[in-house]
Order: C-alpha cells, then structure tokens, then sequence
RNA sequence: CGGGGCAUGGCGCAGUCUGGAAGCGCGCCUGCUUUGGGAGCAGGAUGCCGGGAGUUCAAAUCUCUCUGCCCCGACCA
C-alpha cells in the first residue's frame, strides 16, 4: 500500500475525551473514530488489526472443531421470553419494534438464536457434538461506555456455542476451547493468564476468564507466586484458603458493655478511639435481598466479596442496604450495626472470624460499640462460609504460598453452561437408548475489537503503539527519504515490490513529507518493521532497518536484500516470542 | 442510575466571573525556500460560540430548559 493514496489520518495531539493510552493511541494514529458515545468506526488500518485477530481466531476455532456460521442481530423478543433473560438483562438490551409493533432487540449474545436453531434441527445422539461460531458485532447499551474500544456498546465478538450429548463430551468441549483460546492468544503474541472466574448460580469451576496483562486493567487477578503451582483467578472468583472455625473454644471473655464512640463511624475511627488494631474488629454489612434484610460479618481489615454473598443467597441479586434502611433495621445510622441483638432474615460471618475470641462491634445505637462480643454466646450465626475478598500475601488455596495481584483486561472468557438454555428452551435428542435428554451447552466469548485495544494497552511507549507483527494492521513501513534524489525513490520502489512479492503487508512511505514527519507517523502508528532508505545508505548500498519493540537499528545490503530480509524478518518475531 | 464537569473553525484551547468588534496554537489552501526526527517566510480560507426560550438598546457571556459528551461508583468480550 502506497500512503499517498491511503488513509490515515494521524493527530498531532491527544484527543481531549480519551483517558488511556490505547485509546489516545488508536484515535491519534488514525485508526478510529467516534460517532456516539461507544460507538467506533474503524478506519482502515484498524479494520486491518481486526480482521487479522479474527483470522487468526478463525484458524484456532476451525483447528478445534468448531464451524463457522453467521446468526441474525436483530432478535425477536419471544425467544427472550422464553429464557426469562428479557426481564433479567434489563437496561443493557437495546429493545425496539418493528413497524407491526412486534419487539426485538439487538443481539448483545447469542445463547436463545442457537439454542432455537438447533432444537429444530437435532434429533439424534449421532449429531452431536456440535461447535458453531461468528464472528459478528455485538450491541450491549453499557451503562458507561470507556476507553474507546475496551469498553465499547458495539464491539465485535467471537462467540462460541457447544452442543454435547453428555456431561463427559461437555468437558471434552470445553477444554478444546480453553486450549483453542491459549493457543490463540499465544499466536497473537499476548502477555495472558487463563484465570478461574465465577460462574454465578450454576456453579462448578467451569468458567475461566483470559485476562490480558496490562496495569491500566479494569480487572483485577490473584496469582499464586509459585509459578508451578498456576494458580489465578478473578479476584471476586478466588478462594480465601479455609480456616477452620474454632467453634468449641470458650476462653474466659467477660460479658459484653458498650462503650461510647462518638462520631466513630468507620474502622479507623474505631481503631484510633479505642486503641484497637481493625483485625480486632466485625464490620456488620446490611444487603438488601428481595426487601429483606441480610448481615455479612467480616474482620475489620477485610473485603467483603459480594460476588461469593450472592452466590451464598442462591444467585440472588443483591443491593447494599441503603442508608434509610440501615436505620430502619439497626436503628442506628450507617457506622454503628452489629450482629448482637440484630434482627435480620440471615446473620452470616466470615470462616475467619472464631469463636475464640473477643470481639468489637457495632452497638446498634448512634456512637456506640460493644466490646468483649463471642459470636457463640452473644450472637446466633447462620452460617459461617468464605465470604471475604481475597489479599495480597494471603496463602494461596491451591499450594499454600502466597498469592500476588495483577491488573488485566478481560479478552476472552469460557463457560460452561449445563442446561440452563437448553433445558429452558427445550432442546432435546434422543440418545442410545431412544430416550429424551436435554443438550448440555457451552458458550466461548472472545472481545475480536477489545484485543487490538488490549495490545495497544500492553505495548506503547513515548512515540506511540508497538504493535505484534501478528496482528499490526502493516507488518513493514518503507520509509523513503531524499525528495531531490530520485535514485532514492527508484531503489524504494524496487524494494516495496519486493516486499509485496515476498507476501508481506508493507505500507510504502511515498509522501511529499519532510524525514521527521514520516518518522513520528511510523512510530505513533507501531508499524513493527521500519525500512529507512536515504541517499547515505544507498551510497553505502544498504538500507536501515528499525525494530520498533527493541529500537535496534541494523544495516541491510540491498544487494541481496529478500535474504537479509527474510532473516531480519524472522528475528524480529521471535522477539515477540512468535513463529512466521 | 446517583455524584461532578464540559460544549467556541477539522483538532487542542482562551474569552464567560464583570454583557458592547469572535481570538490563539496546530492542521488546511497558495507561493517561495527547506528536506535523516513533527521546517521557515509571505499570503489565504474556514464559526448558527450544541439546540430552544427568555432578560436587555445589545448575549459566546446573564436566566430557564432541552440535547450531547466526558469523569468517579454497581455489570460484561
């Protein structure tokens, strides 16, 4: 491609509503931009980075066994129904009617349009499995789009859907898709980690997140520091390695008395009035569920996890309690709940907190808490359970060491579904043995538009996107310099053919601009490979090459370029880590 | 959905408090010079100051209202 007859229009400044760097980056190279709020034309060279992510993809979905279709977007609102999800989506579903005031929506995932394709048209154990994909735009109404791509209300999706006869060819389906996304991921060339992620009312571990690794992450990620022992999972997901609950233990506590705490509304306030450290303290959450009221006790100087409450409460959605209703069921203002006396639907408490010590807590009264609490004899718990949000340093569930956090970006996410569409939608086979059973389904997301973000997220610096050579929208920019030396442009033109004889995408710098300006577009835009031909070089017969990952420059001969070429070439990928 | 902010040539912004000629930088067009890290000089074009209503002799500026966008908190690829 010659850039005097391409498009890119490149900025010289940061544009004022872009808040991260993929999204000043991919704006400022020209590579999109905004119509509405999360809503993104890609220009050229963005179109570009997405179709080789989704090639790619495409390559590892087929490798597994999986086939590609292409399903409607606009999708009618009895199929919703059916699934109850028209209801349960809520505001995130982009609703409309047609002109016979029939409703639909715009597809934000396709579990209802696959289920109700194929209960029509499988019959028998023998057609299954069965794996179909898309790779399609997607519509959800974000309650707040962000960072340009990474968060955007259209975005294009690769989405998966496995269809098996039982629970065995369900994980056989599962774990080929797992492998497909690793491998997938690996070729793009991606810093990853495949993370347990909660799976929500259906439970089981079978939902893994791949998280990209990047600080700017809105995600964050437990990773055990034992590199063998390969523990990660989604902070909301991880696991607080159990501690048996003392449940015996009655150590002499004297009776518990209130003591003043005027003013004292947080831990800290606590803390620093009575001299106390916050572990020696029960924070009493208030939720609302259905209305009713719900008390999760955790340790002063811990995190609730509300991801590991819902699912405790069956899946439920659950709201913390507002203030009004804090002093409706305490009858005290927010700061001062405690589960003595408290009446409440269900008193639950974190594994940590024993029965072997004493403890403070909220008195139910305004500026008052209680000392010397023993949850055994003062207060009735439900249940105890693993309810806090994981630590850093704390020991890792899995092995015991310790586990460290990390920041990601969510690009891809796999899930089993069980029979949770297919059971609601009725999509049965008949088996073996001629009789009736309900399609176990999984589904297998990966964000196609998010990774070229996400990439960008991981490899920038000062100039601007470094891009993998697997997915930059040109592998190689052809830099000519010298406008009065037209030996310098009949030598560039022999080298792009060259380049588009040996298959490679290279973007060939022919514009009437000044060396500088040619130099800060090709760094702002990433390009991986820069070719520099000046009339220096070529009076030396060589022309300059540029690794933009590394910076490192090397000489080329020209005289026997498509050879020093092709070993450069080489070189360059296997910085990244990649094979051509 | 709550809280905060912004809206002025293509882009980034000043001007608004205190009403009185619509400005700056970049980009764009023309010409000359320049050409290995975002050039210099000269000339030029481009504005419903987000929309509507009001106050006033007079509104980018004050009031009301609508719309759009951005940022901070609960969901997701």
């Amino acid at each position: 491609m010659r850039l005097s007859k391409y498009y890119i229009p490149t900025l010289k400044e940061d544009p004022a509503d872009a808040e991260v760097m993929s999204h000043k980056l991919l704006m400022r190279a020209g590579m999109i931009r905004k119509l509405t709020s999360g809503i993104y034309t890609y220009l050229p060279t963005a179109l570009r980075a997405i179709n080789k992510v989704a090639n790619i993809v495409r390559e590892e979905m087929e490798r597994a066994g999986a086939i590609e279709i292409s399903m409607p977007m606009v999708q009618p609102a009895d199929l919703w129904q059916e699934t109850g999800r028209w209801g349960y989506y809520g505001r995130e579903l982009l609703r409309m009617k047609d002109r016979h005031n029939r409703e639909y929506c715009l597809g934000p995932t396709h579990e209802e349009v696959i289920t109700d394709l194929l209960r029509g048209e499988i019959r028998s154990y023998k057609q299954l499995p069965l794996n179909l994909y898309q790779i399609q735009t997607k519509f959800r109404d974000e309650v707040r789009p962000r960072f340009g791509l990474m968060r955007g209300r259209e975005f294009i999706m690769k989405d998966a859907y496995s269809f098996d006869a039982d629970e065995a060819g369900a994980e056989m389906s599962y774990e080929a898709m797992y492998q497909a996304y690793s491998k997938a991921f690996e070729r793009i060339g991606l810093s990853f980690r495949a993370v347990q992620a909660d799976s929500g009312a259906i439970g089981g571990d079978f939902s893994h997140e791949f998280m990209v690794l990047a600080e700017t992450g809105e995600d964050t990620i437990a990773v055990c520091e034992d590199v063998a022992c390969g523990f990660a999972a989604n902070l909301e997901k991880a696991k607080v390695a159990s501690q048996p609950v003392d449940l015996k233990s009655e150590t002499n506590i004297p009776e518990f008395s209130s003591v003043s705490t005027p003013g004292a509304h947080s831990v800290e306030e606590v803390c620093a009035l009575l001299s106390a450290k916050a572990s020696e303290l029960i924070k009493t959450l208030l939720f609302s569920v259905d209305g009713e009221a719900v008390a999760a006790l955790v340790r002063g100087d811990r995190e609730l996890n509300e991801v590991k409450l819902r699912n405790l409460l069956g899946g439920n959605s659950i709201e913390m309690a507002s203030p009004e209703q804090v002093i409706e069921w305490t009858g005290a203002p927010v700061g001062f709940a405690g589960p003595v006396g408290l009446q409440v639907k269900h008193i639950f408490a974190d594994n940590e907190l024993g029965y072997d010590r004493a403890w403070i807590t909220g008195a139910n009264t305004c500026d008052t808490h209680l000392k010397n609490v023993h949850l055994g004899r003062d207060v009735q718990i439900e249940q105890f359970a693993d309810l806090r949000t994981i630590a850093q340093d704390d020991p890792c569930p899995q092995c015991g060491r310790a586990v460290h956090f990390t920041k990601g970006i969510e690009v891809g996410h796999v899930f089993k579904l069980g029979t949770k569409y297919s059971h609601a939608m009725n999509a049965t086979f008949l088996d073996e043995n001629g009789k009736e059973k309900t399609m176990i389904m999984g589904c297998y997301g990966i964000g196609i538009s998010r990774i070229v973000a996400a990439a960008i997220e991981q490899n920038n610096d000062e100039q601007g996107a470094v891009f993998p050579p697997s997915i930059a929208p040109f592998e190689v920019c052809l830099i000519a310099l010298g406008a009065k030396d037209e030996a310098v442009s009949i030598v560039a033109e022999d080298v792009y053919q060259k380049l588009l004889q040996l298959g490679i995408d290279v973007l060939y710098d022919d514009r009437k601009e000044r060396p500088g300006v040619k130099f800060a577009d090709a760094d702002l835009a990433g390009w991986p490979m820069q070719l520099v031909l000046g009339s220096k070089g070529l009076a030396n017969g060589i022309i300059e090459a540029k690794n933009r990952k590394t910076g490192q420059r090397v000489d080329l001969e020209l005289s026997d370029f498509i050879k020093v070429f092709s070993k450069w070439h080489q070189d360059v990928w296997n910085v990244w880590g990649l094979d051509l």
